[in-house]
DNA sequence: TAACTTTGTATATCCATTAAACAAAGTTTT
DNA sequence: AAAACTTTGTTTAATGGATATACAAAGTTA
C-alpha cells in the first residue's frame, strides 16, 4: 500500500523542505526561506515555529536590513543531538561520534582479531557505548547509529553475506538496536563511503558520484540525484569480482581474472611479495623513499585500476569517480597511471564528462557516511525527504 | 526549487494511486479501491467521479454481491487514447501504435539507408504520421510518442551521442514534438527495452531487472523499484565497451578487449566470416539446420556473453537478467553456454539470486517500452507518480 | 420476514496552504 | 526631519482537500 496524500503528508513535505534549506544554507531569515522554498510567508512562519519548538532551529538575532525591517536570522541547531558512525572492516573497525552537521566529536579505533558475529558485536557495542558516554548534553542525546559493513545488506539491516567477515544472515540492525537502544541504520561500506564523500568530502559539489572503495577488495557505491542507487537484491555487489582478464589469475571466489586480483590492496601486496613486504603501510613507506620497485609496482596497480575505472565510466557515464579506502594513500604514485589508462580505454565522450578524484576524507569516508545516514534517518523522522 | 506540498499535490497523489490501481487490477469496485489504496470511501468516490468525467475510467455494471449491495465495477478505458512507440536502430526502425494497455494496433518497419538526422527524422515522422492516421476515434486521440535510440540521451530528450548513427547533439524531442504536435519522450534503446519487458514481457512479475540489449553492440537498461536507474550523465552507457580481456581484440572505440567484441551480433558475424556468412539471419538458419560450425560458434558467443553477464550479476546483484534484441534469436544454442559460464564465474551468493531469461517480446521490447513511456507520461500529466 | 452486510453518497469537521491585510521596523528621498 | 517607500513577519479569512460518521440503497442469510 502506497503512501496516500493528506494534510499531514503536506506538512511533512514542507517541513522537510524548510529544514533542509536551513541545514544547507543557514543563516537564513523566514523571508528568504519563503522565497527559496516557494512557500507562503505564513506557512514558513508556522513551520519554523515548530522547528524552533523542536530545538532543531534557533534564532541568532537580526541580520542586515536591505531597506526595510531587519530579518531575524535562523540557524540549524547542529548540537541538538549526536550521531554514531561505524565502519566495520575486516581487520579493524572505526567509530566516530559527530554532531548533526558532521563535525567529529570523538573517535575510536578497534582491532578485530576474531570475526564471529558475537565477538564483533561485543566490540562494536563497546565502542559505541563508550562514544555515547562522551556525548555532550543536548536536546535529543544520541539520535542513532549508522554502520557500514563490507558485505551485502538488505533493506531491513540484515547482513545477507559478508565473505571477508565470513558472515551470513546476521540481523545486525536488530541486534545493535536492541543493545544500544537507539535507531540503527546498516549499509554497505562502499555505499556509506559514497554518502560520506558526497556529503562531507570530495563530492560535495557533485550531484552524483561513483565511489570506489579500494581496500582488500573493491566495492562501489553509486549516488545519483542525492540518493544511493539501490540495485535489485541489495546492490553494490562486488565490482571487484568483475572479470577484466578472461583467463586471468584465479580468484578465491572461483572466477578467473577478477579486477581485484590486479587492482586492490591485496593485489599490491601480492606483487610486493618478492620485495619481502607484507603490509600495505610498508609499501607506501618504500614509495615515499622513492624505492623504484615500489613505484613500478604502484604504476602497475594504477594501470589495472584504470582498466576497471574505464569500465565504470563506460558503463555508468558518471560525472565524478572517487577512489576511496586504503588505496587513497597511494595517490601520488598511481594517479597518472590511472589517468593515462582511463584516457586510453574509456569512450572519449564518456571520458570528457568524468572527473577522477581521490576521496578527501581518507579512511573516514565510510564512517562519516554511516553517521550521516543516522542523521538523515533522525531528521526525516516525521518528515518526508522528498 | 522542490515541489512543495499543498492540497492540489495531495489530490494528484491520490488520484494517481487510484488510477494506477484500476489500471493494474480492474475490474474493481469503489469499495475495493478504498481498501486497496487506504483511502476513505468518500475520497475514492470523488476521484473516481473525476476519472470517469475524464473518460479514463468507466463503469461496466454490477459485480457479484458478497452478502450486501452489489458493487459497481470500474474498468480502465484503455481505448481513451493511443500511443506511438518507435525503436530507432542502426539499419532500420520499428514503429507501433498501442492502446493505453499496450496492445499493438498497427505497426511499421522502415529500412534506414542514410543516417543523417534530417533523413532519419523524415522517415520517422512519416512512419509516425501514417500510424497516427490509423488511430481509431477516441477521447484523446494519439496521446504521445516514445522513442528508443541506440545512444545517450539527456533528460531533455536530446541525443547527446549516438556513435552508430553518427549523431551528436540532436534535439530529437523538440524536433519530433514540433513536427508531430504530440508530447514526445526520448530514451535510450536499452532503457526502453527494459521498460517494455518489465511492463509487458518477461519481467512482468519482477520488481527489478537488468535488460541487456545484445545487437550490433551491447547496452543495458536497469530497472529498480519500477523505475529506470538514471545514472550520472544519462546512464545506460555502453556496457558493451567494458573490458573483459585486458589485451584482447582492438575495438573501434579505441579500447582493447571490449565485451561486445566477443559477445554481440557483430562478434558472431566476425566469427562467421570463414563460413562465408554475412548476415545474422543466415547464421541462425545454419544453426537451425544443425550445422556444427554454426552451433560451435554460438557456443563460443554464449560463453563470452556469460562472462559479461557474470560481471553484471556480481556488480548489480539483480533478481532477473534479460537478454534482448537480436541475440534472442540464438537462444537455443547459447542458453546452456551462458548458464554454465555464469555459474562458473559469478559469486555463488549472487548467482543463486539471479535468474537469466530471454526477452519475451523479441524484437519488440524497445518499441513497447517506448510506447509505454508515452502512456506513462500521459497518465501522469496532472497526476503524480509517487 | 427479520436481521445482517456491503456499497456508495452526503454532510459536518478538521487542518494545511494561500492571499491579503497589517503592524513593526527599517532605509531612502525630498 | 518628515514623508514615502521597503522589507519582515504575523494575523485573518477563504479555499479545498481528506476523514469520520451517518445514512440510503440493495443485497444475502437465518
Amino acid at each position: 500500500m502506497q503512501t496516500t496524500g493528506d494534510q499531514f503528508l503536506v506538512k511533512k513535505i514542507n517541513k522537510a523542505i524548510v529544514l533542509d534549506a536551513i541545514v544547507r544554507h543557514c543563516p537564513l531569515s523566514r523571508a528568504q526561506l519563503s522565497d527559496m522554498c516557494g512557500l507562503n510567508k505564513g506557512t514558513v512562519s508556522t513551520l519554523v515555529g515548530e522547528l524552533i519548538e523542536e530545538k532543531l532551529v534557533y534564532e541568532i538575532g537580526f541580520g542586515r536590513s536591505s531597506g526595510g525591517r531587519k530579518p531575524v536570522m535562523l540557524m540549524f541547531n547542529k548540537s541538538a543531538g549526536y550521531a554514531i558512525g561505524i565502519d566495520l572492516e575486516v581487520r579493524h573497525m572505526l567509530a566516530v561520534m559527530t554532531d548533526l552537521d558532521g563535525r567529529v566529536i570523538a573517535e575510536r579505533q578497534v582491532e578485530l582479531e576474531r570475526h564471529d558475529p558475537a565477538s564483533v558485536l561485543e566490540l562494536l557495542t563497546g565502542a559505541a557505548r563508550s562514544l555515547i558516554g562522551e556525548a555532550p548534553p543536548s536536546a535529543y542525546g544520541v539520535i542513532g547509529a549508522g554502520v557500514g559493513v563490507a558485505g551485502i545488506v538488505d533493506d531491513k539491516g540484515t547482513v545477507l553475506f559478508a565473505p571477508n567477515l565470513e558472515w551470513e544472515q546476521v540481523e545486525l540492525e536488530r541486534l545493535l538496536r536492541e543493545s544500544l537502544a537507539v535507531p540503527v541504520t546498516i549499509d554497505n561500506e562502499a555505499n556509506a563511503g559514497a554518502l560520506g564523500e558526497l556529503q562531507y568530502g570530495a563530492g560535495k559539489e557533485a550531484s552524483g558520484i561513483v565511489y570506489l572503495s579500494v581496500g582488500a577488495g573493491i566495492g562501489a557505491g553509486i549516488v545519483t540525484g542525492g540518493s544511493l542507487m539501490k540495485g535489485a537484491g541489495g546492490f553494490s555487489g562486488e565490482l571487484g569480482h568483475t572479470t577484466i582478464e578472461t583467463n586471468g589469475k584465479r580468484c578465491r571466489c572461483g572466477n578467473k581474472g577478477c579486477w581485484e586480483q590486479y587492482a586492490s590492496e591485496s593485489a599490491a601486496l601480492e606483487l610486493a611479495r618478492p620485495l619481502g613486504v607484507a603490509r600495505f603501510g610498508e609499501l607506501i613507506e618504500l614509495a615515499k623513499q622513492d624505492a623504484p620497485e615500489a613505484i613500478r609496482l604502484f604504476h602497475e596497480v594504477g594501470e589495472s585500476l584504470g582498466i576497471g575505472i574505464a569500465n565504470v565510466i563506460n558503463a555508468f557515464n558518471p560525472e565524478l569517480v572517487l577512489i576511496g579506502n586504503r588505496m587513497v594513500l597511494a595517490e601520488p604514485w598511481i594517479r597518472t597511471a590511472i589517468e593515462r589508462t582511463v584516457s586510453a580505454r574509456a569512450l572519449p565522450f564518456h571520458r570528457r564528462q568524468a572527473q577522477i578524484r581521490f576521496a578527501s576524507l581518507g579512511e573516514r569516508s565510510a564512517v562519516m557516511g554511516a553517521a550521516f545516514s543516522a542523521v538523515t534517518a533522525f531528521l526525516s523522522k516525521d518528515r518526508v525527504t522528498w
